[in-house]
DNA sequence: AAATGTTATTTGCAAAATACAAATAAATAG
DNA sequence: CTATTTATTTGTATTTTGCAAATAACATTT
């Protein structure tokens, strides 16, 4: 069967969050291509019909084809559309946010990786979507595990307590970070391991579900 | 330019909230064209490039055509895609969801209105749309002013705690509400206004914002 | 006109959650 | 053995929430 309708073009774009010296940062790709060529922008591409189950399968392929792994975790962030906002022609991009610990990373993703607050103003809509994509992480960070999954498997809660700050950008209070943390059961201590140094030893945590945990909330 | 990808369908599917009788509803549509011509679905219908400037103007465009109006609430909710969902081949759908108060409603469109609890089986990944739509909406109904746009523009401040239950589907403490709400300067009273009957008479309020407002909240 | 029924709104207090400040713990480095 | 450093706990003030009851203001009935 077919439609009588012209179709705009499909494609996903993909926001790859990671902390490098305590900065939320993002990993950028250079265009190998027009339009934009050599311009740092989102890693994305096409739907390809033949190849993807679906568009998050298209989005883990793109993510796989630059960081060679899939990401901990993936989500589906917002859908961009218009005439404009690809010179190729009326286009639908879904957009996708992924996590990924900065221990994941080799040394020329690295070199692709630019803190949220110093990025140069991106090709497209890049710029729309990145902010609508740190909003996200913002917001969820309030009311989730989400920003766990910027971290190692293996984590101290004073880890998180720092990454819960640097994703929500502000400061939180120590004990009763811990305190909140330890009662909605996201996290579990690992028996008798501890990170060591030069003071009283850290025990380590992991979360208890490998998926993304929302916290209990009432009005 | 062009591309060399084939390309997937391009559609924009709606969820339409409202509430009858005091239970949270779905405004249908009954599917005028092949495939599952005459079956209860929700409203949609193709993007149309050279007529929509973008997705959620296409979904505006569809609601138009279904209520004659349009929704006071509107917000993309989930894109939808793969190989399967349509028969017609491989799709996107961008799927919005609107919040309708029934005072907007005329006899036929309330005769297409079912409670979200006793919906029939629904074509294609209709069924998913909604669990996605509720979901979402009970959500946002813990955090924000959404449930408030199921209401005509003045309510009483027991209309308003009417619907965030039924919207969250728990049972609210009318004074906690009511303390919680006013801190929150989302809604004024209008000077002088009440709705009388044989008890005393409630205070009539508006929206302070026209737009969706979140509570602020800390972790 | 007074009593009654009904919903609206406020009040008061107990319980729970959060913020803030400080104390205590447990390691390493010198 | 002491100083230093980060981890973790404790204690208390403050703020939010939950729950129950009291009070308010009208229409309707007596």
């Amino acid at each position: 069967m077919e439609t009588t309708f012209p179709q705009p073009l499909a494609m996903v774009d993909t926001t790859l969050f990671t902390i490098l010296h305590e900065r939320l940062c993002l990993i950028l790709a250079r265009r190998k291509e027009p339009p934009e060529q050599g311009e740092l922008a989102l890693p994305g591409g096409f739907v390809h019909v033949q190849e993807d189950v679906d568009t998050e399968d298209a989005a883990r392929r793109v993510i796989r084809a630059k960081l060679g792994f899939d990401a901990p975790y993936l989500e589906q962030l917002y859908t961009f559309s218009g005439k404009d906002r690809d010179t190729r022609g009326w286009s639908i991009s879904v957009a996708y946010y992924a996590l990924i610990p900065a221990s994941l990373l080799d040394h020329s993703q690295v070199a692709e990786t630019l803190p949220v607050e110093d990025l140069p103003k991106l090709p497209f809509d890049h710029d729309q979507i990145v902010a609508k994509a740190i909003e996200r992480l913002r917001s969820k960070a309030t009311y989730s595990s989400l920003p766990a999954f910027l971290l190692p498997e293996i984590f101290t809660l004073n880890d998180l307590h720092g990454i819960y700050q640097q994703t929500q950008g502000t400061r939180l209070d120590k004990a009763s970070f811990r305190h909140k943390i330890m009662e909605q059961d996201i996290i579990e201590p690992i028996p008798g391991q501890f990170r060591t140094g030069a003071h009283r030893p850290a025990q380590l945590y992991r979360l208890t579900h490998r998926a993304l945990t929302p916290f209990e909330r009432k009005i």
